[in-house]
DNA sequence: TCGTTCATGTAACGCGTTACATGATTGC
DNA sequence: GCAATCATGTAACGCGTTACATGAACGA
């Protein structure tokens, strides 16, 4: 029962939750669902097949219609392997999409389980949304802070740069407000009376600071392998 | 003369260039300087620091005023090691900072390419800018392209997400014309007349597909690691 | 028949992380 | 005297890539 842990398990679980798949469409699959975040390659996509089937989530199945796999089986060749979800897989699927652990909302993260909110509960949605936005603006404190402290010393280009990063962040959050708001609003009960935005009533907004704990998997778990946050030091 | 290439050891002889520092002070620096992007643990430091030392790029100083160096030498103890440019170490940066391949101007690059901007020739600049917004403006044309090509059969949630990764990318397109626009108006001579934005004029613009040549080191050379782009095939 | 795309894999390697081990300096 | 921070390092590992090897199916 080896791990292989994280992302990719997660999204071709997903995949496959939707239909069976041989590899080299599942590959296409994950480009473009996920879209501008990650892309895979064989190189990893196919041992992650290979240790989820040991895990038993997967059954490899022949390739479509039987002539071709049986003529396959008779000349050893090699048939297309076609990879289906297992009531276990399936399982194993729902358990990490209920998953609301930090690393949920964390960058690499959070794009994948994103794109699969379309089989994600509503409450699970609503805490990973607050728990990226609280993120972020956690991070948009720190740079603020470290910005403060150094602004004289850094040249211009530095500076913009800075600027700019920032200024992806605060559109970041601003996108997860509205998607918040329009997930607190409903997503059914379309065509809201919409008389005035910005009500000024928007008490019940953050969950902040003990969000981590009725959780599975609770260790901090840091990502490995990238943008592990400039975080706490900065220059003095 | 062992590579370690790329990202960590730019950083570590620009911030070095500016002034020498010890191991310690320089991860601070690495992790303000380059702002949002990217921070560096000690587990990748302290070895990178010991291969440019390696390759003459960098001295170890003993940690500054005599009285403690000597101390702790003859105690054995050990030192605040202060790592300073060499001669040869300047010129390879130099070198590095004149490098224009198309890997300057990838997501994990670019951003520290900025940050050094300041060090940068002004033409070297212009390339960097503008090959990654051409960059940018290919990788649009796919996410259009293959949007085109699957919207229908994606759900809301993925919709979404595409949409609103494009909009980030295009948002950048448009930091970067900014900025272009500005490196080519001089950066010196400002207050310009400042008439009609868009002139119709905007002939030379790209450059764009044989870009990469008179490159140093001119391979592929795909970043290790992160990303390579959904690029080619899209879901059929 | 030949090139392209589909399709499946393996091996070596890259880059960076976390966890651990160790010790000096500073301030209360 | 003790804790926190400064400071330097090593070893194991994670995750993913590129390069390579192999072969089938399809269309002009």
């Amino acid at each position: 029962m080896s791990r292989r842990s994280g992302i990719l398990e997660f999204a071709v679980l997903g995949l496959l939750r939707e239909s069976p798949m041989h590899g080299y469409e599942l590959r296409k699959r994950l480009n473009t669902s996920l879209g501008v975040f990650r892309a895979f390659s064989y190189g990893s996509l196919y041992p992650c097949l290979k240790t989820l089937v040991a895990n038993g989530w997967l059954i490899e199945e022949p390739g479509n219609a039987s002539e071709e796999a049986v003529a396959a089986t008779l000349a050893g060749r090699r048939a297309k392997i076609v990879y289906r979800l297992t009531a276990e897989g399936k399982e194993r699927f729902e358990e990490l999409l209920s998953h609301t652990g930090p690393d949920a909302w964390e960058d690499e993260h959070f794009g994948v389980r994103f794109a699969f909110f379309g089989q994600t509960s509503r409450d699970v949605r609503m805490r990973v949304l607050e728990g990226r936005r609280s993120r972020l603006e956690e991070r948009l404190a720190k740079m603020r802070a470290s910005l403060a402290r150094t602004r004289e010393r850094l040249d211009d280009y530095t500076l913009e740069l800075q600027r700019h990063g920032m200024e992806s962040v605060e559109r970041e959050v601003r996108w997860l407000n509205e998607l918040i708001e329009s997930e607190r609003a409903g997503r059914d009960q379309r065509d809201e009376p919409a008389g005035q935005d910005r009500t000024p009533e928007q008490g019940p907004d953050r969950s902040p600071e003990q969000d981590r704990s009725g959780d599975a998997d609770g260790l901090p778990r840091h990502r490995g392998g990238s943008r592990p946050d400039p975080s706490d030091d900065t220059a003095k």
